[in-house]
DNA sequence: AGTCAGTATCGACAGATGTCGATGTCTCAC
DNA sequence: GTGAGACATCGACATCTGTCGATACTGACT
């Protein structure tokens, strides 16, 4: 109870992470969907939820990788592609591929030493939605 | 040049700010718009300017705010009002209201000792708009 | 005037966050 | 196996951020 909205939340911190390459056809099989914003009192707990996943779009070099990765060939790309534009460390970029990773955001998949990330556009239309 | 996208950036942190009761008609006269996520190369600068906003919503007591005045009678609600809902001091309170407005998302208009906050729903809309 | 209620600002503090260099791990090529 | 390249993790640091109590401000009502 207490959970009007007809969908699951939580696993922000602990989503997708698909790590084994030898399973690709697992997709972002879970819808991602948050309670609207404009369902009256939002309940603390929701609001960390939300929060959560908003704090990691909120960063400028974040934002920056998604654009980035969005407009690469294939829509994937590896962190080598993305230290320079960025100007940042490798170890940092790393960090907030992480980030937007927790989050849901995007796929890793490993492809021999190189690491490829990829959008997940779902969860961006959910986020977008949510302030609609 | 550079701005490819047809609106003008900027004032993420001095906006709206209408503070004289007796201009009432002057509205959110300005189209919020800021660069899609999805054209390109976000440069740094952009980057940042989106951040800002973002991260005013980045936040469970804001998102918080944000619905319980989105729920209030009449679109609008005085700080009386969320104090005891959020279960956080005034203060703080008045805290995370004027990262709100400074971030142009609510507006403060003061009638009697009271000030009323409204959201601006084209500012939550533009940001929903540069998700999809 | 004086008082009081509703808000805003200030100063301080703890905790979170972005950044880096150094180091570890894994994969491929020789 | 050795080495090199790509990436992740670790530890440390400076800065930002959320929170509060104390205080200042503002308008209404005696």
């Amino acid at each position: 109870m207490s959970m009007s909205h007809g969908c699951r939340m939580g696993d922000v911190a602990t989503t997708v992470q698909q790590d084994r390459p030898p399973t690709p056809g697992q997709e972002a099989g879970e819808e991602p969907c948050w309670p609207a914003l404009s369902e009256a009192p939002l309940r603390r707990a929701d609001a960390e939820t939300l929060a959560g996943v908003l704090r990691a779009i909120a960063d400028p070099a974040r934002l920056q990788l998604i654009s980035l990765i969005q407009a690469a060939r294939g829509g994937e790309a590896c962190v080598c592609d993305l230290v320079a534009p960025l100007g940042l460390s490798q170890p940092t970029v790393s960090h907030h591929l992480k980030v937007l990773l927790d989050a849901g955001l995007v796929t890793r998949s490993r492809r021999g030493s190189w690491a490829y990330y990829r959008l997940v556009p779902e969860r961006l239309a959910a986020l977008a939605q949510l302030l609609a």
